[in-house]
DNA sequence: AAGCTCTTCATACCTTAGTACCGATTTTAT
DNA sequence: ATAAAATCGGTACTAAGGTATGAAGAGCTT
């Protein structure tokens, strides 16, 4: 639109250079000069207006410090040493979250006998003498959380 | 000097449609109308020549994961909600370590007997009902090592 | 000086933890 | 298939942990 708009200028501008030259007959070159600069404007204009702007992107890294996440890793190493059996492990577990025997009997839908005969062997292969103590080498092996 | 070639080119074009329009005086229209269109893609031309792309510097945050420095520190906030007494963190500390009350009272150089209020009381204090959770809890509050 | 907290210790009582020894299934490995 | 290990459960006993209550001295504040 806006470039017929321009065509229209044009054609008036024509109209207007051809009458003008009919009159000052020398003077044809100062107009075609004054054509060429506007059209040389126009186009100009008309490729700022069509070209988008051109962005060059240059990536800046930026570091960033960050703390690693302290993801709990058991030290399996460690873990394999003892030679534990699931139901040992399983009930160290809830003994370093505090559980008493009572609670890892109802926990696991044991007897108390059961749970006590499990913790007394899971001290022997921990060669602790109490639960606690477990808890203290258990955390320190880093083989629960 | 791109220009001024351009400028030399301009008066060679004006004196040939000068001669031009002195041999076919009726295609004048024709020759300023191909004037207009030369002009303004040489308008077009150099703006693409003058602009320059547009540099945007596009920061990207590398994360780098740098190692925690595992130097414990301990959470005063929570300890102070505590409002434990000397005695009673010294003995919570000794707890952590999976010491037993006996062991307490001979590294304290206590009886027995105070031991067991101070333990006592601690746990009023930190809301447990056992050495375990107050284990527990002092780990997951920080505020013993 | 009176009041407060902290510390120490004691007795009595109860609960939980832990050991020792046993028997019985069920899994797992050879 | 057989042996070994793991699981489950029980009884009886001892050890340790925990509560309740009281008492007394030390140190500090008002």
């Amino acid at each position: 639109m806006i470039y017929s708009f321009m065509l229209a200028i044009l054609v008036g501008l024509l109209k207007w250079f051809q009458w003008k030259f009919l009159i000052v007959d020398n003077a044809i070159d100062i107009y075609i000069g004054l054509i060429a600069v506007f059209f040389t404007l126009l186009g100009i204009w008309i490729a700022t207006q069509l070209t988008r702007p051109r962005v060059e992107k240059v990536i800046v890294e930026k570091e960033i410090f960050v703390p690693i996440t302290d993801e709990f890793t058991i030290n399996k190493t460690e873990l394999d040493k003892l030679n534990l059996t699931k139901r040992e492990y399983e009930i160290l577990q809830l003994i370093t979250k505090g559980h008493s025997n009572a609670d890892i009997a109802s926990l696991l839908f044991l007897s108390l006998s059961t749970v006590k005969t499990h913790t007394s062997n899971l001290f022997v292969k921990m060669n602790v003498k109490r639960r606690t103590q477990a808890i203290e080498k258990a955390k320190r092996l880093q083989i629960v959380e």
